[in-house]
DNA sequence: CGGGAGTTTGAGCTATCTCAACGGGGGTGG
DNA sequence: CCACCCCCGTTGAGATAGCTCAAACTCCCG
């Protein structure tokens, strides 16, 4: 996998690849293959044998879990640069979701087998590794604490806060956009909740201008009004 | 930190220390300090600030967080050769949870900042401890998705077998003790509903016959009823 | 200019929480 | 050793947040 020398500039960057030298970074490229995918198709689904390590190059990816009864609950959104797949790749297991891809995708992937021979041979890669781990059980347990101890509205204004410095696009008027397409569904999916409930509350806010909604869209004009909201009363 | 040659044994097995010679362990070992701490003390509490990476050698601990408003939710429970603190020791920052100790504790522990050396001298203590992180996300990825699609008895039936998985303890007749003190609040935490729906749960299945109850204390008569339970009818 | 996907809104329902009161067992201090 | 007290557990009754189902509405896209 040849890359360009402002692509491996940008990948020196991410948590993954950091403090490793541009050098070192373009050998570890080189196992790595690039594949491209359209939206609306899906990089592996759950359940399939897991055996590859990706890193999102540009485009956006969104990982679902089904449950046995049909259920769905949005996992987590993948932006450029960072790396999906490891916590089933290093199990050894399947997949414990779908990958959907919501925007033109360019990724780069790996055996799990190469990866984790790399991680031995570059003990940075694996401490890297390991810190990305920690920051996702991190965010992880702070869902869990939402979902178990806080009301729907409080829970819909942590996501929308997420999403905000996850996927928030700053705009002319320091409103901001979240920028994906976010169906009211996939909210309640981010949630745990309906899309009904979701409809009604974003409905509420919106009827008091602290946001703006659309069809798949979501602009937050005064986010300080809900950071309020949850801190408190 | 000197050990006995059983206790090396013992940490050669489990999966922080898995794959490296009892040479190696011995000598990262040198740089841990031992402590003990009695039942209902605490270790760390949350918001302290975070640099101490723990191995607990014997006893129970119990990691809680609190919420703004005074709730608390159950992390989780800690059982011997497990490492914790980790979370919080490598984003250094403070101590998302309170660790709390529910039998007589021996510790090992070592400040973050040798344990971040000690990584980097040994890939494979890296390695390691990323698939324990792996493993973490794994788990609350599964909890997250209970609290967010199923109802309070699939959870608290879910709970319940994941105890009985980490703390189980097989009686003569082929029941299984969960080996720990378990008030009914503890399992409304770890469940995300009410001390009072807990009880009522319990008592349902008692009068079933699926299980045995007393004060902090669970015993499963007929796994097998509870997993029917929650695979669907 | 359909058609379908996404959204809004209403009305009724129910799983679960809340609050309150009582019961029991075991540990502790006298 | 005994009694008391406190913590844990049980149970009932009422309240409610949020779910379900149904129907209409609105874009956007081909």
């Amino acid at each position: 996998m040849k890359m360009t020398p402002e692509a491996l500039t940008a990948l020196s960057k991410t948590p993954f690849f950091q403090n490793l030298d541009i050098a070192t970074i373009s050998t570890v490229l080189q196992g790595f293959s690039q594949s491209r995918v359209s939206t609306a198709e899906y990089l592996f689904y759950q359940g399939d044998k897991a055996d590859r390590l990706f890193v999102l190059i540009s485009g956006q990816i969104k990982v679902i879990q089904n449950t046995a009864d049909g259920q769905q609950v949005v996992m987590r959104l993948i932006n450029p640069y960072e790396i999906f797949g490891c916590v089933a790749a290093l199990s050894q297991g399947t997949y414990p979701g779908s990958a959907e891809v919501t925007r033109d995708v360019e990724v780069l992937f790996l055996s799990s087998h190469q990866v984790s021979i790399l991680m031995q041979t570059y003990p940075l890669l694996a401490y890297n590794a390991f810190q990305i781990m920690v920051e996702r059980v991190h965010e992880l347990q702070d869902r869990y604490r939402e979902l178990a101890t806080e009301n729907v509205s409080h829970r819909l204004v942590h996501t929308l806060l997420r999403l905000m410095k996850q996927n928030g696009k700053p705009m002319a008027n320091g409103s901001i956009l979240l920028d994906l397409p976010l169906s009211r569904q996939n909210l309640a999916e981010m949630t745990g909740t309906t899309l009904y409930t979701v409809s009604r509350l974003l409905q509420r806010w919106a009827s008091q201008g602290v946001i703006q909604t659309g069809r798949e869209k979501v602009i937050l004009l005064k986010p300080d009004v809900l950071v309020a909201e949850v801190a408190g009363v």
